[in-house]
DNA sequence: ACACAATTTTGCATGACGTGCAATTTTTGC
DNA sequence: GCAAAAATTGCACGTCATGCAAAATTGTGT
């Protein structure tokens, strides 16, 4: 498809959510208009909500994705669950370290305001439904009440893992959320 | 304190909450606008974001509670945690269950929206502070950390219990909570 | 390199959201 | 019943968000 078209709107959102939460870390989220994005950005407000369906939505950063392959190595894997699904999630997590400033403006911007505090959650709950796919297809489609369950609480492992991270990082984000995936083993052990 | 006046306030919201359900059942949530229920609760549009802060929060079921000696005798149990877990929780959602046509319309309502969809989620969100808070106060203040991972797994269970039991209800919501809490005994056992 | 078709951006008009403030009405405690 | 406290209301105002049609930009085939 019209993947150069593709590849400069992606960029674009990007650029715009940059200078969004830029505009967030400085004035506070309450004190930026869309009008403000939109002037920084170098484009019109009405551009503005061609991109973002609204002003909240600017401030999320864009979705995250697996790999294809790794995604087949998981389902196929006959070794133990919670350790293929560490190795599952853990790499895209590394790549975002890269920019671990941005991410933790971005999250500073977002703790403000309970709205997107909760608007967040939207972020993880579409790796929620990715990471259902890939058990449920691993389950050869059996149990699959069992795989929603472990899909949301893995979920809730990774928002976790987020948060703690956030302000006490000795170490990476991806191993955090990595080390909590394996203690589910355990969580409900005396 | 002023109890009395407490209570009409509640009872004032919970009011305005109906109309607005209704409303949006009726019209499609976008086409509900915040004078219409103003006009349709019989108050003025000011009074309407003098209850709520934004149009979605009226949607949004008004939070609920444990009591205080429910959270007392999870504190000081010493039997088995995801069995005590699930006393402690179960309770509050049986009471709710008298008015399950309202819950269900709700649910409706907020399915249909996004924003909303994920607004939800703080109310669930309130829940998970509260449940730590009980856990944490169990293990007396060592493991912190287990206890936010316990507390957001439960959330997330309590969450999936609430999607699942919409769609399919031969059970109360009440003990399909209290099953899948149990059930996180053995989830990640091959 | 060029033209033209497809797509994106933009301006304008419009309606709904949400807040501050000050006046009015209602409620509560005495 | 009356004064103080609290809640409700109207008004003015700025921001959010969308539809539509004109204008600008970009990708493609020759």
């Amino acid at each position: 498809m019209s993947s150069l078209r593709e590849k400069r709107r992606i960029k674009n959102a990007q650029s715009i959510h940059r200078v969004a939460i830029n505009l967030a870390a400085e004035h506070g989220l309450d004190n930026v208009t869309t009008e403000m994005i939109s002037e920084a950005a170098g484009i019109s407000l009405r551009t503005f909500f061609n991109y973002f369906p609204y002003k909240e939505a600017a401030f999320i950063p864009p979705e995250m994705n697996f790999t294809q392959e790794s995604i087949n190595s998981f389902v196929t894997s006959k070794g133990d669950l919670l350790e293929d699904l560490a190795k599952l999630i853990t790499p895209p997590f590394h790549e975002i370290e890269i920019d671990q400033q941005h991410l933790k403006r971005s999250h500073d911007v977002v703790k403000q305001n309970p709205k997107l505090m909760v608007m967040r959650v939207h972020f993880v709950h579409e790796f929620e439904s990715k990471i259902f796919n890939a058990i449920v297809n691993r389950f050869k489609d059996e149990e699959q009440q069992k795989a929603r369950h472990i899909a949301a609480v893995i979920s809730a492992t990774i928002r976790l893992s987020f948060e703690t991270w956030i302000d006490e990082n000795e170490n990476t984000l991806a191993n955090t959320i990595g080390d909590n995936i394996l203690s589910l083993k355990t969580l409900f052990n005396k």
